[in-house]
DNA sequence: CTAGGTCTATACGCCACCGTATACAGGCAG
DNA sequence: CTGCCTGTATACGGTGGCGTATAGACCTAG
């Protein structure tokens, strides 16, 4: 048996990274190819064609990106409070290929054109918001004030990352800091 | 002299029109003319090349975009609280090619991959973060809480875009109503 | 009516990319 | 060693899009 040079998983890590940086139509077998160091033959051995390779990248993306971050916060315990605010300060940095922000944005601007990835994106993001939930739940009482700061920091979180605009006098950090200590209160 | 039958302005209202619905690399010349009516026979006698174009797209929408909210909301008059809640209902609406929501967003997006769209976001943003600052100054006299609404109302307002989680029992227009009051206190 | 200028249609060469077909290389079983 | 199986390289046809060249249509001026 022959062994595996460049495994599926490596296609789909290369074809997260296209998306990450220029959106699904940057997405191009010939060129993940050439990343790899590899000729496009193998690829069709793996994937029946370019929207299955997409299709596996979304999976992936799926299953991944909502654990990773709430993993990552949960990992450090503490109280509600202590992982919020630890969620705040994981937000910014995340820079793997599948669960960091580029892909994430990415998949957030893809979602907007196509049905099927608006679909996933909302399990994604329901069962983020349910995790979000919990957290504001454990100090705050009103459940419609738990909705409206989920709603808050999950605009903050994304928008950001959208938004080109100087703050006056203050960094964009300095006033993500004071949402941080407005919105744990 | 000839007529004018497609004049360069409809080139650069139908490139609008393909940026929003897929992106800049949607804007295909073939494609614009048959949206048209018309062959690309005429294009290269308006733009230089496809580049040419993208670039007088952005500078039409640096130039309307900014402005085409600020002047709605001025327009109604009243005091700085009832202009923030017009702009608040204002938000959702605006469908046109150029200073719609889905070419903005597509813009925002743009930018993220390339220097030159995100210098004109820039200025766009802080025109209106400009202009954000002045209404919440008239009653807020903390510059820092300033700061912290603008960035909060901003990143609701492009946030919510990009988000496609639920809200419990609540309607994202509910959640969006919740903010509203809490930001306008 | 003619002439010239402007917009348009069509045809072309070029390139990037997709998906397929086919031939090569190298490890493993017998 | 031999044959096979897997992964790879290469070549090919097809398609879609860009930018150019060229010729026609139409309108206005004289």
């Amino acid at each position: 048996m022959g062994v595996t040079r460049t495994p599926r998983g490596a296609w789909i890590e290369q074809g997260m990274r296209a998306l990450a940086a220029g959106g699904p139509q940057a997405v191009r077998i010939e060129v993940l190819a050439q990343a790899l160091g590899v000729s496009k033959g193998g690829f069709y051995g793996y994937f029946r064609n370019r929207d299955a390779l997409l299709g596996e990248m979304l999976d992936t993306w799926e299953r991944e990106a909502a654990e990773a971050v709430i993993e990552q916060v949960d990992a450090g315990g503490g109280d509600a409070r202590a992982r919020l605010d630890r969620l705040f300060t994981i937000t910014s940095a995340a820079t793997g290929p599948v669960t960091g922000v580029a892909s994430e944005l990415a998949v957030r601007d893809w979602a907007r054109r196509d049905e099927d990835v608006a679909a996933r994106l909302r399990r994604v993001d329901n069962r983020r918001m349910e995790y979000l939930r919990a957290l504001f739940r454990a100090f705050c009482p009103d459940e419609k004030e738990v909705e409206l700061r989920c709603m808050l920091v999950f605009s903050l979180r994304i928008g950001s990352h959208f938004i080109a605009a100087d703050h006056g006098g203050l960094s964009r950090a300095q006033v993500m800091e004071l949402a941080r200590e407005r919105l744990l209160a």
